[in-house]
DNA sequence: CTAGTGATCCGCT
DNA sequence: GCGGATCACTAGA
């Protein structure tokens, strides 16, 4: 038997990026496998921590290891892990989930109900549809991510991790902050 | 396949 | 007022 690793929520949002890769995430035991994250930091200007505390980024700076969820264009709402040290202000957004628990659940969130037997593959490609699917809002805000109701299975090091640029940001975009398991069907965009 | 648009909220300037 | 760490849907190449 292989010992996995927990994740060190302390290390830079970069690393815990990576790590994230091939995690399952529950969240009241509805989820999967993560295939893709992206890092965001304090001295980034596509994060939101970027301009320093607010009411809204509060859980950021707060201690690592625990959610900070955000709404999205006024729609959706996004994951979030926060990482390094309580105040630094870095977190790695969950972009990109393979569907392995809860999948009819998932579906009625999604609003695809009777639709069993379609194709899982837009349950949780992108972050707005991992919001959505996993059921998260700003009452997860601020929870750490080893209870109840989140389960956080760290995996092996898969073997081929995909690297490219951030989605949808206008500031800092030639920082290659955007990690994907390699192989994987269920990514938001393919990597170049 | 890409490009455009509406939905709908709230933090920040 | 502006503009997002987005999505779904439409039109057109």
């Amino acid at each position: 038997l292989s010992r996995i690793a927990k994740i060190d929520f302390r290390a830079p949002s970069e690393r815990v990026a990576r790590q994230l890769i091939g995690a399952m995430l529950l969240v009241d035991g509805v989820g999967g496998r993560i295939v893709e994250t992206e890092a965001y930091d304090r001295e980034d200007p596509a994060s939101h921590s970027f301009a320093g505390p607010t009411v809204r980024n509060a859980s950021m700076f707060g201690p690592p290891g625990r959610i900070y969820v955000y709404r999205s264009y006024g729609i959706h709402w996004c994951l979030n892990l926060v990482c390094r040290e309580p105040g630094h202000g870095a977190g790695v957004l969950i972009r990109a989930i393979e569907p392995l628990a809860g999948i009819e659940t998932m579906r009625t969130r999604r609003g695809l109900a009777g639709s069993a037997g379609v194709d899982t593959r837009l349950l949780c490609a992108g972050p707005g549809r991992v919001g959505q699917a996993l059921g998260l809002g700003p009452q997860h805000d601020g929870l750490p991510v080893d209870r109840s109701p989140f389960e956080l299975l760290p995996a092996a090091e898969p073997a081929g991790i995909l690297v490219g640029p951030r989605i949808g940001i206008t500031k800092a975009t030639d920082q290659p902050w955007r990690f994907g398991l390699a192989g994987s069907r269920f990514l938001s965009r393919p990597f170049r």
